[in-house]
DNA sequence: TTGTACGCGTTATCAT
DNA sequence: ATGATAACGCGTACAA
């Protein structure tokens, strides 16, 4: 057995009172009035004791478990995932919340069910995140369970979402270049049709729009998001003539590929051909020679967002005005691996 | 309002039986009899009404939370913590428990104060798993509360603790260097105070005395485990006459250094220098060119071994024989980045 | 100002 | 073969 187990009653027998003074006092509750002296004497008792409630008792008691479910897709998959457990779980920790955590996989929808039927049961809501920014329809199994979407966008229209700000962070990697004064700016970017993928697109044209810069359809390349398409597609765009100056990649691997690129056309980094990436993977953002200045996807704060949220749908009755989603910005990160272009070229 | 929350008493009235039979029925009490007839029609009525037990009701009466902690420090700076935790949680499905997640600050105050909440939860017993491998004096305020410690060795030894096998990895990993005719292998290296920089170095030593390579201190160089002491320390090996035929590098990330120090010597991996890195994180290990052979680190099986551990001690009253710690082996990943030496040079 | 007693939804004991 | 009822530990009307 673990502990002697001090409930509520050993307190008030310990402490020479009721039950109800030692609940009232230990939960301020208002409408019960107490002596200062009786207060005093039963939160000492108490703290002496090593009293904390019983949760289970008092979750049933209560009917709130005071948990929270953190369904994660994946979790293995990426570093990110932790950024977005981490900052739930400090918003979870504000209120007194705890977070239980189930991770499914993707395909497994069987898996799904009879996870959430155990769900069901003892959570007060429920987060879901995503491995990376998508659409998503999600099951009804989670009944009228209040739940935020994390890096995912609802396909519903019912539930709140929380995602990176894909535009605005393309934006703020295409203008840091234009700030250096590069005009000819190549786009290293990816195949796959996610939101990610459109959003970064729309934030790199729209930028050269707003500096008056030509569209030149030739220095955008897609290839697959990995680091080997990072390498391909930017020895395309950096054999284009006039060969641009500097290049927005759509993620870090691809431009660790692009790094490779540029060695092997002897192109220095950052004084021949400036680099920005996305997504702020440190290992390679930091671990690339020289180290790459990139875009940082907003996990802690996403995670913190839809925590929050769900708890003020939890709080509320009225959850309708509270479904809203929210796009959270994208801070640029700045290392080496950008400068001025060079003079000639 | 969340759900009808049905009962078991809403079975039972719907079933026309009473409380006791409809829970004898579904929870297989052995004792209890009941007429097939009986146990279909509850068992229908059950599910056509979507019953499940209150997980807090059962709880209390039960006195067993169902629920064990994981304290992890720093899921967020590593992607190996998401493995870990992914272990645990197969672990524990099995025996049908669930996972509630603390993150805990380096930072001792803060620490104890998890632990403590943590406990409130009345949580059955704690994982707790530390971001690298390292030695571990824990906290007492987890009193008799079953512990395994995850990627930690503890100090105390009263804790059971499961730990990769750094010495059979490093092994591995020279072994395939000799394997493949290298008899000349630098060792690139780290100079923080870990029972990884021990571990590893020693398996390098022990598998270059069983082939009958004699010592050469000049191939061993340390720096800081990161990218830059990883390029560092390689063009220090590499400078070494006659020059190595192959690098073992403390980490991946001292890998990729070492393809930059390769890169700028003007020398190819794998013809003219072969690599094997360890810890095997993806991102590093397929992004660089060529993709690096390394070591696989078992954070995945060192989760699921300490969850199973910590269900047999909680299953079990007398725990003492159960404290032995684990070690687990560390796989080779192959890749590209190892080859036969040239034959000249 | 404090104490008594009931209910939260289960499971387990003991009758019937 | 089935049913009534007592715990589990807490919070809180309601009574004193």
């Amino acid at each position: 057995m673990r502990q002697k187990a001090v409930g509520i009653r050993d307190v008030a027998r310990e402490a020479g009172v009721s039950v109800t003074t030692v609940s009232h006092i230990l939960n301020n509750v208002a409408s019960a009035r107490a002596s200062d002296e009786t207060r005093e004497r039963v939160k000492a008792t108490a703290a002496r004791l090593g009293y904390g409630p019983n949760r289970m008792a008092r979750s049933l008691r209560m009917q709130r478990s005071e948990m929270i479910g953190l369904l994660s897709e994946g979790i293995a998959t990426t570093p990110h995932a932790g950024r977005i457990i981490l900052g739930a779980q400090d918003a979870a920790r504000e209120a007194g919340l705890t977070i239980v955590l189930i991770n499914t996989s993707q395909t497994e929808s069987d898996t799904m069910r009879d996870i959430d039927a155990l769900l069901r049961q003892q959570v007060e809501g429920v987060l879901y995140a995503t491995m990376y920014h998508r659409l998503l329809d999600l099951p009804r199994q989670l009944g009228d369970t209040p739940t935020v979407l994390i890096d995912a966008e609802d396909l519903s229209g019912r539930l709140p979402w929380v995602v990176p700000d894909e535009v605005g962070g393309a934006e703020r990697a295409v203008q840091e270049l234009l700030d250096h004064g590069h005009r000819r700016i190549g786009f290293v970017t990816n195949v796959e049709d996610v939101p990610a993928t459109h959003g970064r697109l729309a934030g790199y044209r729209k930028t050269l729009e707003a500096a008056s810069i030509a569209h030149d359809e030739t220095l955008i390349v897609a290839r697959t998001s990995e680091t080997p398409g990072g390498y391909e597609a930017a020895l395309a765009v950096l054999s284009v003539e006039p060969r641009p100056t500097a290049l927005f990649c759509y993620n870090d691997r691809m431009a660790m590929g692009a790094y490779r690129a540029a060695a092997e056309l002897g192109l220095r980094i950052p004084d021949d051909l400036s680099v920005v990436g996305f997504d702020n993977q440190e290992i390679v953002a930091e671990g690339l020679f020289p180290a790459l200045t990139t875009i940082a996807l907003p996990h802690y704060e996403m995670g913190q967002w839809a925590m929050r949220r769900l708890i003020a749908i939890l709080n509320s009755s009225n959850s309708t005005e509270l479904s809203e989603p929210a796009v959270l910005p994208c801070p640029l990160v700045r290392r080496e691996s950008v400068a001025p272009p060079r003079p000639t070229s």
